[in-house]
DNA sequence: CACGTACGTGGATACGTTTTCAAACATCTC
DNA sequence: GAGATGTTTGAAAACGTATCCACGTACGTG
């Protein structure tokens, strides 16, 4: 166990000062002797230069953090993988936490991280603004992937009172919002769309959405393809546990057997769904169909084999990661990936 | 975009030294009145301790770095959540990294976490004890889970020759191993035996392997298992990905369609066996039975529901953490935890 | 040849913390 | 009251790096 060579052992062995070495080593202007004589010293003594010091000095950790609700459930899996797949192309590390879609413990993981001076993140967003308020006050650089933080309660109200104020011709005042992060997220709204549509097209009207935290933007979506007046009974929330997906499915079922589609909102409430139909009897797709969103491996094992609505999971995380790196154009951008309705077995006319 | 205060605007503001400081936060001795102070001070400031000082100073970085193959295979997914539950418990950040079961990657990356000075590190290790060597000579402290490292050629012939010397009643050379690091395992060899002998009870003779890396432990389990003398056509190994886990799986069921049962070691090698099998119209458990290492969530939504040997891969990943962070007794302890099979509806008797 | 410009180089400094060390002070004992 | 003992305190020195700045050298231009 050897202590390691500092760039100071390099600079004195090659007889140079350490601010050469240090140029030299980050691709500074040297003259291309001496460069080649650092070079081959440094080689010589296994140098590998210290990210303590360096990350002192700029006041700044290298690589990101990546905050996802759960590791357990692929569809994160996916995400994550992405995410690094793009940093070790950089050899950056990559400091992971997983918030249970916890708003809480979410806050409690960005303060790690903000302690950590890892000024660059990429996450799977619990909380509401205010829960990312101490992220960006720190001038961290945070790129959404797959949801956007929830907007507080408060912001919601002004907007109603913006809406009035607009209906009697006033223009509401300005009001500073927070800058939008850029973020890369799956074109929830044509992928709920397409597959509502489809349900439509096999004679399905009483269909239901499952959905679980962070679907805001998918349930919108379904409401908006249902269209008015959407029956309230038909669209119900658990939580991130696979317990309350399983309670919120089986009590959908119990309370509403007239229904004859259901659309799960994430793998995890597919799955649910796929249970609770089975444990009260239900055949699918004879007596209900199902669309689940996410695609993962294990939708075609299952029988029948679950129509999904695709979303690039591996992609996302990538893209979110370039993002995060290259601070790319002016304003954020916000990218927004394809779906694509995989049709498979699940899905059958109204019985 | 404030910048933070340093232990430095503390001490001014308490009107003390920037030592007491240090000493106050970090449990040190100060009297009280003094404490109060500077706690209030530093409450007041909204002063969180910079990592980056800390770890310069004291040459090492906090937290941990985590290596697995694959975070897409749920069963490293839930490894990965227990080690995560773990540091978030202590406050700590791990820095997690995705091997590909490839050695190559898995060395990049350690030498990635090297120049991070993490010198704790739970790894499901790829490479051999050579892949190793850097990390132990750094004197990291690594735990391994799930598997250990494979032992390099040179060293399974050196058994050979000892092997021989005992023979001849000779006392081989002692030689000096590399250290041995702690790990938490599954008892794969007793999961494999309860599974081979659940199916020998069932009526099959002819079970198939169907492994992928990091299997050796239970590939000898189940030869062990089976009994002289091993058809060794009935045992098939895929490397990591999806693809050459249903090439694998399809090539046993086309060129052995004497089989009847398969154990699939682990569960993207058991999701490709359903696969394969559906494709090749074998119907399970009728024309084959499977039993599939690792219980996940997608096991029950199989149909037939797939007959697992369960192991505790959260609980795996916990007590890793635990073991890595709180280095424990003297010499290195190794963690074996149960497996349990789980009988669902994947076997039947011999047809 | 004198001058200006460009470039290569190394010394010094700062980044924020922990830890050592000795000084200052309070308390106790005889 | 003097000495011994213990406690609290702050100045200073690291930790390994990147960057500023000033110095020297070489070169091109007039």
């Amino acid at each position: 166990m050897e202590k390691r060579a500092t760039i100071k052992d390099v600079a004195e062995a090659a007889g140079v000062g350490v601010a050469t070495v240090s140029r030299v080593l980050s691709g500074g202007s040297a003259s291309p002797r001496t460069r080649e004589r650092v070079l081959a010293v440094a080689a010589q003594l296994d140098y590998r230069p210290s990210a303590l010091g360096r990350n002192l000095r700029q006041r700044r950790t290298g690589g990101m953090g990546l905050l996802v609700p759960d590791l357990t459930d692929t569809f994160y899996g996916q995400l994550a993988e992405g995410v690094l797949a793009c940093a070790r192309s950089t050899g950056e590390p990559v400091v992971v936490g997983s918030t249970g879609d916890d708003p809480e413990q979410e806050s409690e993981l960005i303060g790690m991280l903000l302690e950590q001076s890892v000024d660059r993140l990429i996450a799977v967003p619990t909380g509401d603004a205010e829960t990312w308020a101490p992220a960006v006050r720190a001038g961290m650089s945070v790129v959404f992937a797959d949801r956007l933080p929830a907007r507080p309660a408060e912001e919601e109200q002004q907007d109603a009172v913006d809406d009035l104020m607009r209906l009697d011709g006033l223009s509401p005042a300005a009001r500073t919002r927070p800058p939008e992060a850029p973020s890369v997220l799956a074109d929830d709204r044509a992928g709920i769309r397409t597959a509502v549509r489809y349900l439509r097209g096999l004679g399905h009207r009483r269909i239901a959405f499952l959905g679980g935290p962070g679907h805001d933007r998918r349930v919108a979506a379904f409401r908006e393809a249902v269209g008015a007046p959407v029956d309230e009974e038909l669209v119900v929330f658990a939580t991130g546990s696979r317990d309350s997906a399983y309670a919120a499915a089986s009590g959908l079922f119990q309370s509403r057997p007239d229904l004859t589609a259901v659309v799960a909102g994430g793998n995890v409430l597919g799955e649910a769904a796929v249970l609770a139909a089975r444990e009260l009897d239900l055949r699918v797709p004879r007596d209900v169909s199902l669309v689940m969103y996410d695609d993962v491996p294990w939708a075609e094992l299952c029988s029948p084999p679950l129509t999904v609505i695709a979303q690039p999971g591996r992609d996302m995380g990538y893209r979110a990661a370039e993002l995060v790196l290259r601070p790319g154009g002016r304003r954020p951008r916000t990218v927004v990936l394809p779906t694509e309705l995989i049709i498979r077995g699940s899905c059958g006319p109204r019985r």
